[in-house]
DNA sequence: AATAAAACTGACTGTGTAGTCAGTCAGTCA
DNA sequence: TGACTGACTGACTACACAGTCAGTTTTATT
């Protein structure tokens, strides 16, 4: 299933950088398949069409997603189910650095245009979120189980959170505003959001992203 | 300045329709003028280029939000800060359900693409986006003042506000899960992020949205 | 070595599109 | 009436692009 460096996974990679940085639209066949460095021809050998590459790169991608938040589970460990939602905000920080370009993927409009006729696109999509969503909402469960979070419905919170955190990343993307410098303030928002008690602002982790753009 | 009913009017109307329902790149030029029902020359008369015809079309939408703004600031009176975000959650949800369509134009990818090449479209974005945070600042900097809202960083709290309501509306045009049913709980967050006591969740003004789409 | 299957090629086709331009037409003013 | 102007037209150009296909090369099998 996995032949080292076959041709066709070259072009998806290629095809992955494309369509992310220029999106669907932008990126023409030639041109995968010139820089790939294969003929024309080849890239339709593998793909049939090219919206059915797109699907390939997203569910490369959707794959790619999965193993992290499998790695983060695995390797997290948190005394409390508020600090799991903070690791957890932090970990799609780092996430959304660390794989810029395929988040870029999710904040273009196109494969959501695509989900609206092609299911095997709304399901990758779906899927991803999902993800996410139900990693923050077993942190509130976890939180309501050892009371370090109030009572709310874990779901809808756990929706709210992703979606804050979310559009800060995409923030950052659109390069009219700084998300970094934002951090730290939006873990205080979340742990206000979640918790009965007032608390002091604790040191924070991380702090990435470092696009020019406004300052506040 | 403002012919009634000119062919140029027209375009642009038809043009915002296109833009914001297709995109920019589905959109061809010949479309926009056999719906306008004008010669695909005629359009070239009056916008030079395609993306002239866009930044033109963003312009007009940046002028209407301004007046909805202006119309919504001499309209709305509010006791307390709180209720004046409360509010402003609120008119932002009506607004983009009343201009859903012209909304699609700021959650695609295109104008923030534009606007790294194009100052006057990025001067766009920033202005509507700069009106938008600082009506929420203006209600949490209202907040501290009569002692409704704690003490935090009003920029960069209504950023994060305005980043998770606009992110709540974009969920909802992105047609995954529906947006509407997390209106109160939106409220109850935004109440929790910016307050310091305890408070019962009161009841709520309006609810929009109801695409089809996930339940929770 | 012979054969077959799979991988690959690139010229070609058909279509769609942004933008041009030479020219029409209705209205205005002298 | 006739010269002039600005709005408008639609055929046309030049090009870019997705997808095809007949044919070539590579690889695996016997």
């Amino acid at each position: 299933m996995h032949p080292p460096h076959s041709r066709k996974e070259a072009i998806l990679q290629t095809a992955t950088m494309f369509f992310s940085e220029k999106g669907y639209q932008d990126t023409s066949m030639s041109e995968i398949a010139k820089i790939t460095g294969v003929a024309d021809g080849t890239i339709f050998y593998h793909f049939k069409t090219k919206s059915e590459l797109f699907l390939a790169v997203l569910k490369n991608f959707k794959e790619g997603i999965i193993r992290e938040l499998e790695a983060f589970q695995n390797m997290a460990v948190f005394n409390t189910g508020l600090d799991m939602v903070e690791g957890t905000v932090s970990f799609y920080f780092s996430l959304a650095d660390r794989m810029e370009d395929r988040f870029l993927l999710l904040h273009r409009h196109y494969p959501y245009k695509l989900a609206m006729k092609n299911p095997d696109c709304r399901e990758h999509l779906e899927e991803i979120y999902t993800c996410f969503i139900d990693l923050f909402e077993r942190a509130i469960l976890k939180g309501q189980k050892d009371g370090s979070i109030r009572e709310v419905h874990s779901k809808k919170q756990a929706l709210l959170l992703f979606t804050l955190v979310d559009g800060l990343v995409r923030l950052g993307t659109y390069n009219l505003y700084k998300a970094g410098p934002l951090y730290s303030d939006l873990i205080d928002s979340c742990r206000c959001m979640l918790t009965n008690k007032q608390q002091e602002t604790k040191p924070t982790f991380i702090n990435p992203q470092n696009k020019r753009a406004h300052s506040l």
